[in-house]
RNA sequence: GCCAAUGUAGCUCAGUCGGUAGAGCAAUUCACUCGUAAUGAAUAGGUCAGGAGUUCGAUUCUCCUCAUUGGCUCCA
């Protein structure tokens, strides 16, 4: 037996779970049953439908298992004879899976107590090293992961060496459970979704569209320094424009039904780039223009299952920070190279780190020259080499129309989002006929590029709100500082600092509630305020103020004037 | 969309084995004038997600719909 790790304990946790299930439904059939990042799963299928209380009493049959130093021994058969007992035992799953192996290997099998299961292993030796499990819930999945196929009842689990190592994870989980985007987004009072305007519809709070807005003038400036120009485009668009694009035949479905305008039909846009395309089409173009990078916070609506709906993460009307840069061949690796690290550096101001980036090769079916898509990959490869980064590849896991890559971001509770998309467009330029005048004075077909740095501004203020756990830095806290009078005496005096303040460009508020100066103070932290600025007899009578910053806590008097240039410097360099 | 769970006041949640609901916080008003994480009192606030059925009577039971949550699939 190998070193014992986590996804090793895991593993062996999960046939556990198989062989409980086994002892309490006769019919189960299995499927797979592996180790995740947090734990395992196990999918079946059986006439019994799994409830919650099931749950409990699955989960008794192991721990008794655990107890009962239950060992796990391997055995090799020939394909034929796994075939042979599989067939016996009726495991359709399974032998679906066998099919995957080449004929002529020899597969493993592990026992566990009477559970016998096809599996690579490497497992525990007995089942007393799985320290510690809980089942955590039921899912619906299809076989294979095809919602074609039929649908499999999965018991998800999580199990660990230690019981010590189990309690610091549910606590790991119940801290970042704290910092949900939609927990936060609620108490903070910076969004929300109405049942009355539909699901997936944000509807953004004063405090909220704050911090968009202070965010879009930044993303706004930082374009046009890097080379970048606006554009500003429909929401609805013509048939025509969408035949054109060719989304009505390949992308329908994520799109809404069309509305009729003077007998026309009008859809509302799911993608920016064919409005760009036809700026572009305005008039003839020349190489001596190219590259251009053209931008857009373009508002799109697509139609996502009602399912897939998560918080701002997930939505159905979105912002995308988009841009498409059109160029020529030899200008491509460069504008991609500057792509990648334009997007890092946009991370980086917000303090992430975490991020990994995700290539997709050629798939099976693809539009434009396979000479281009080597070109492109090769782009995107040198771009990722460049920026230092290790990326994964998924190999035929493009869109069919070009190359992309993909960065995820992790939110609080470990879920990958996908944000920053680079994507190669072979199509397009060519349904649209796009060309431009070439040095040779000849007609040739750009290269077009389809970015997002951030892939959305709802999904990137959700990763942002988890991200500061609602405690947003304070060139974007839509309350910089909140002044508290101790009584009802300081409130002019309150009321005049404001007034300061707010000439400086500073955003500060005076909590007028007829509260004790603790009350006061407990709201402010809740609020995540930056500065609480507490001012009394003694503040008003010196002319100066006490201050209590939300992360270096009580800093004691303090000048009005240095106070202030302390705020307009943090507010100056964007301090994380 | 599929599998499962949930839906009670602005928020967090009790409760009703069928007889139209309650707490804390928040809100409003009044009193207090207070020094670094909750001053006190009073008031107001709910078609118990929506619809249909069973019943003398439904927030409670049944069915349907909608929404949310955890997954699958998909994706910014």
């Amino acid at each position: 037996m190998s070193e014992l790790n986590i996804e090793t304990i895991r593993h062996s946790a999960a046939h556990i779970m198989a062989a409980a299930v086994k002892e309490l439904y006769k019919d189960v059939k299995f499927d797979i049953g592996p180790a995740t990042e947090t734990g395992f799963y196990y999918d079946f299928d059986m006439e019994h439908k799994l409830t919650p209380e099931d749950l409990k009493e699955i989960e008794k049959r192991m721990k008794k298992m655990l107890s009962r130093k239950l060992e796990f021994t391997r055995f090799e058969l020939s394909r034929k004879e796994a075939e042979e007992m599989l067939k016996k035992e009726n495991q359709t799953f399974k032998l679906e899976r066998l099919k995957d192996i080449p004929e002529d290997e020899v597969v493993s099998f592990y026992q566990c107590g009477d559970y016998v299961d096809l599996c690579r292993g490497p497992h525990v030796e007995n089942s007393s090293q799985i320290g510690a499990v809980k089942l955590l819930s039921i899912a619906g999945s299809y076989f294979r992961g095809d919602e074609k196929n039929p649908m499999l009842q999965r018991i998800y689990g999580t199990a660990f060496a230690t019981k010590e190592e189990m309690d610091a994870h549910f606590k790991m989980l119940e801290e970042a459970a704290k910092r949900d985007h939609r927990k936060l987004g609620t108490e903070l009072d910076l969004f929300s979704f109405s049942d009355n305007v539909g699901p997936g519809l944000v509807l953004w709070h004063p405090k909220g569209a704050f911090v968009r807005n202070t965010f879009e003038t930044f993303w706004k400036s930082e374009h046009y320094k890097n080379g970048y120009d606006m554009l500003y485009t429909p929401h609805i668009g013509q048939s025509i424009l969408w035949e054109t694009s060719g989304h009505l035949s390949f992308y329908k479905e994520g799109m809404y039904s069309s509305m009729e305008i003077d007998e026309k039909d009008y859809y509302v846009k799911p993608m920016n780039c064919p409005f760009h395309i036809e700026v572009y089409q305005s008039r003839i173009r020349s190489y001596r223009e190219l590259p251009l990078r053209w931008a857009e916070l373009g508002t799109v609506y697509r139609y996502e299952k009602s399912g897939a709906l998560h918080g701002l993460l997930r939505v159905r009307g979105f912002t995308q920070d988009d841009a498409h840069i059109i160029c020529t061949p030899e200008q491509i690796e460069d504008e991609i190279a500057e792509v990648l690290r334009f997007s890092l550096s946009i991370w980086k101001a917000f303090g992430f780190t975490e991020i990994k980036p995700y290539l997709s090769t050629r798939p099976a079916k693809a539009v434009g020259d396979p000479a281009k898509w080597e070109k492109a990959l090769d782009s995107l490869k040198k771009a990722v080499d460049k920026a230092g980064l290790d990326c994964e590849v998924d190999e035929g896991g493009g869109a069919f129309y070009g190359p992309k890559i993909d960065l995820k971001v992790k939110d609080a509770i470990g879920r990958e989002w996908q944000t920053t998309t680079i994507q190669f467009d072979f199509n397009l330029p060519e349904r649209f006929d796009m060309t431009y005048i070439g040095e040779d004075g000849k007609r040739h077909q750009p290269f077009m590029v389809h970015r997002a740095l951030l892939g959305s501004i709802e999904r990137f203020f959700g990763i942002l709100i988890e991200q500061y756990a609602g405690a947003f830095p304070m060139w974007l806290a839509p309350v910089q500082a909140k002044i508290l009078p101790v009584t009802e005496r300081q409130l002019a005096y309150a009321e005049e600092l404001k007034r300061n303040f707010r000439a400086k460009g500073l955003r500060v508020d005076v909590d007028t509630r007829n509260e004790g100066l603790g009350a006061k103070i407990k709201l402010g932290r809740n609020e995540r305020v930056p500065y609480l600025i507490i001012v009394g007899d003694k503040e008003m009578a010196e002319g100066n103020v006490s201050v209590r910053n939300r992360r270096e806590g009580e800093l004691g008097t303090m000048d009005v004037e240095v106070l202030t240039e302390k705020m307009l410097k943090e507010v100056e360099e964007k301090t994380v």
